[in-house]
DNA sequence: CGCGCTCCATGATGTGGATCATAGAACTCT
DNA sequence: AGAGTTCTATGATCCACATCATGGAGCGCG
C-alpha cells in the first residue's frame, strides 16, 4: 500500500516491508483529533481511508482549514524533518484510518537511502510552493478563493466534491453564509450544482477563469 | 564573507573559496529588477550591501512584498533545489550589491557535502514554517499584521527601521493610507515614533502584545 | 532659486464581507 | 413517528478597510 504514496514511491520492496512493520494503523471516528498543534512531532502520517483536515484554530473560535488530506497522501514530513512540534491540528473529517509511521523509522530511511532523501526533498519543495501560492491569494476576493479551493479539491475527488458548505468555507477562509451565497450564485450561473454535503463542478473552464486573473 | 551566511556557515575554507571563485558580484541601482517571477532559476543570491525586496505583482498594479532581504541573507535556494522558475520578483529597494552564485556551484556543493545538505534542509524548514505562519495571519486585522512586520524587521535592522510607510504597507498587505493611519495611532500611544523614511520602535513589548492574540 | 518629485497626512465616501437573526429541509437516533 | 441535530438558505445590519481627493512638507536637481 505504501507503494502508492508519492514520497515512498521509490523505496525497494524490502524497505517498504520494513517500514510497514514499524508502522501502525490507527482508526479515528469523524470529528476526532489525530494530533494537536504544538504536540511534539513523533510520527509521519499517511491516510488510508477517509479524510483528514489540517487546520488552525484562531482566536474567537474560528477555524481555518489549510489542507485536506485524502487516501494515499502523507502529511507532516516537515515536523519530522526538523523535529519541531506540529504546526497545525489534524482532525478526522470523516471516519478515517491512518497509518502512523514513527519518526525514528523515517529518519532511519533518510540516513540509509539518498534516493529517499531526494524524493522527500521533492515533496517538500512542492509543498513550499503550494503554501507560498496560497499565502499570496490573501488579497483575492472570496469568489476566487472558493474557485481555487474547488479546483484543487477536484484534483483529489473528481468533479463531485464531498464537502459541506461549512468545510468549503473553512478552506476558503470565509464564513458559511458568504460561502453559500457565492456558491448559489455560481449555481445560478450553471457553473456548478450542489446538494446537501457535496457540490459538483459543471464547468471546470469557467471556474478556472474565476480562479485566475 | 560567505562565512557570515547562515546556509554556508559550515563550509570548509577550501569550499568557500571555491564557491567564491565561481560567483560574481553584481550591482543594482535602487528600483532595478534583479530577476522576475517566472524566470528560470539559474542562481542563488546573497545580499552584500543594500536591501532586496521579494515581491509579487498582483493584478490591478498592486504589489505585495513577501520578504525583505538584508546583508548576509541568501535567497532563492528553493528554486535552485527543485529547478523550478523563480516564484517571486526580486527588486533592489536601495542601491545594492548582491553575490550571484550559479546554480551549478550550488548543486556541486549539495552532491559533495552531506553537511551542507543538512544545513540547506534546515534553512529550508525554517523558511517553510515562516511562510506557513505568514499565511495564517491572513485573517488578522491590519494593526496586527503591521505589528508583526515591524517586529520581524526589527530583527534585521534593530529598533529603527529604514522603510517608507509605503514599503511597510506593501509588507503588511494593506494600502499606504491605512498603514499611515494605524502607524500614527501607534505613535500617539507612544509605542513607536517615525520620521520620513523610517520608523523606530519605542515599546517592543507593547508591539509584541499587539502582534499576538 | 523655483520646479518637481517622493513621502506623509487626513478627511469623505463606498463596499465586500462578517455578523446577527431566522427558518426550512434533510438526516439521525431513539 | 417524533425530536434533536446538522446543513442550507436568505434577509438585515454593521464595520474594517479600500478608494478617492486634496494639501502640505521635505528633498533633489536644473
Amino acid at each position: 500500500m505504501l507503494e502508492g504514496v508519492e514520497i515512498f514511491k521509490r523505496l525497494t520492496p524490502a524497505e517498504r516491508t520494513r517500514l510497514a512493520a514499524m508502522s501502525r494503523e490507527q482508526r479515528f471516528a469523524k470529528g476526532q483529533t489525530v494530533f494537536r498543534a504544538g504536540d511534539p512531532a513523533d510520527a509521519v502520517w499517511v491516510v488510508r481511508t477517509g479524510r483528514v483536515h489540517l487546520m488552525k484554530f484562531l482566536e474567537g473560535g474560528q477555524a481555518a482549514t489549510t489542507c485536506v488530506m485524502t487516501p494515499r497522501e502523507s502529511f507532516c514530513c516537515l515536523p519530522a524533518l526538523d523535529r519541531q512540534p506540529y504546526p497545525v491540528n489534524a482532525i478526522a473529517a470523516t471516519d478515517t484510518v491512518v497509518l502512523r509511521i514513527p519518526i525514528a523509522a523515517f529518519h532511519d530511511l533518510l540516513q540509509r537511502n539518498p534516493t529517499f532523501l531526494e524524493d522527500a526533498l521533492g515533496v517538500f519543495c512542492e509543498r513550499l510552493r503550494q503554501v507560498e501560492h496560497k499565502s499570496c491569494m490573501l488579497y483575492d476576493p472570496v469568489e476566487r478563493r472558493l474557485a481555487q479551493a474547488l479546483l484543487t479539491l477536484s484534483g483529489k475527488f473528481g468533479t463531485t466534491i464531498p464537502l459541506t458548505k461549512h468545510e468549503l468555507a473553512e478552506l476558503a477562509g470565509t464564513t458559511v453564509e458568504t460561502a453559500i451565497r457565492v456558491l448559489s450564485d455560481l449555481k445560478k450561473r450553471k457553473i456548478l450544482s450542489s446538494s446537501r454535503g457535496s457540490t459538483t463542478i459543471l464547468q471546470p473552464a469557467a471556474l478556472e477563469q474565476l480562479a485566475e486573473a
